[in-house]
DNA sequence: ACTCTGGCTCAAGACGCT
DNA sequence: TTAATTGAGCCAGAGT
DNA sequence: AGCGTCC
């Protein structure tokens, strides 16, 4: 079974969590190497489940978000990097609490383009099918799975739904999987439950604040299914809306985002032919038994569970792993 | 009292041996 | 300058 | 399941 990933996303967890005494894992050189080991294992992993993934790398970030990114950035130039220099200063008298120093550098993590280019490499030898979309990676994962070319997206954020994603899972990854089962979630399913269309759903998801504008003060998730129950679209929410209590928000552009929601910048499926093939091992070990001295039996393993997991395909249906969840109300966000 | 929002903090992977 | 998370859980405080 | 280790 066929799924799409947001790869960049999962760039960034694996940078974030894998690590050793509070440093990422390194090559001999001192890059990073978190990322490709998390992405070698997990992927492995999926295909020995009998899910066949696909990678979906970001692009530019639209317009609209670079507004609202530019906020976060000043709270992070002010806060962060004087607390850098402060923080730094405090490793060099107090020797540091390595504690601080890791949540420190938590924060600072970022998914570089050289990341990416590394992930892709290692994904090719893999035989595993990547897509660069030319905008959100979600948005792209969507529009696989509505062109029928995967049968859902793997991923976290809700976010996919208002892409209008159809089938979208959580929780695939298999380890966490053993704490928490996998979720299933069907669009149209979420739409009935909240008897809801598509645009009053983006609608409401921008209320309740998505990375494209402010939200209004004092609407929360409650208040927001209310009105757009009542009311069915943010123009005629605006008109009614006691703008005492709960204000607009200055210049809120909510009909360019309602837009990148509706009309994503992406890649017509119908032009991409997703390809799983074999693994290259020597290749594969070539590349991560170099100079980012994993290690060649693990690799060589891995590369053989690939080979196997493919050519005994057909085999893993999903339904075996979870119950379909189309929970009626996934609206326990933000 | 109750409902709701919003601000805060936290944690975040996978393998293999025991 | 080339990157800018997220979701969950808990709790204070405002509003009704 | 817990824990040290992966690089």
């Amino acid at each position: 079974r066929k799924v799409a990933i947001d790869a960049s996303m999962c760039l960034y967890q694996f940078l974030i969590a894998v690590r050793s005494e509070g440093a990422q894992l390194t090559s001999v050189d001192g890059e990073t190497t978190s990322h490709l080991m998390g992405t070698f294992y997990r992927t492995i992993r999926l295909v020995e489940q009998g899910i066949k993934p696909a990678y979906v790398f970001d692009g530019k970030p639209p317009d609209l978000k670079g507004g609202e990114l530019a906020k976060r950035a000043e709270r992070r130039d002010e806060a962060q990097k004087l607390l850098q220099a402060a923080e730094e200063a405090d490793i060099v008298y107090l020797l540091g609490n390595a504690e601080d120093v890791e949540k420190f550098n938590r924060r600072l993590v970022k998914v570089t383009k050289t990341h990416a280019e590394e992930a892709k490499q290692l994904l090719q030898l893999m035989g595993i099918p990547f897509i660069d979309a030319p905008c959100e990676a979600e948005a792209q994962c969507a529009a696989l799975v509505k062109a029928g070319k995967v049968y859902a997206t793997a991923t976290e954020d809700m976010d996919a739904l208002t892409f209008g994603c159809n089938v979208l899972l959580r929780r695939l990854t298999f380890s966490e999987a053993k704490k928490m089962p996998i979720q299933e979630f069907h669009f149209d399913k979420v739409l009935e439950g909240l008897e809801l269309n598509h645009n009053e759903f983006i609608d409401l998801c921008i209320m309740l604040g998505c990375d494209y504008t402010n939200s209004i003060k004092g609407v929360g998730p409650k208040r927001a299914i209310e009105l757009i129950k009542t009311h069915r679209s943010l123009e005629k929410i605006i008109e009614n809306l006691d703008t005492k209590k709960f204000p607009i928000p200055k210049d809120w552009n909510y009909k360019q985002a309602r837009l990148l929601f509706q009309e994503p910048e992406i890649i017509d499926p119908e032009t991409i032919d997703l390809k799983w093939t074999e693994p290259d091992e020597e290749g594969l070990v070539k590349y991560l038994c170099g100079d980012k001295q994993f290690n060649e039996e693990r690799v060589r393993n891995g590369a053989k569970k690939l080979h196997k997991a493919r050519n005994t395909s057909t085999q893993g249906r999903l339904d075996t792993f979870f119950k379909v969840l189309s929970s009626p109300n996934p609206l326990k966000r933000k």
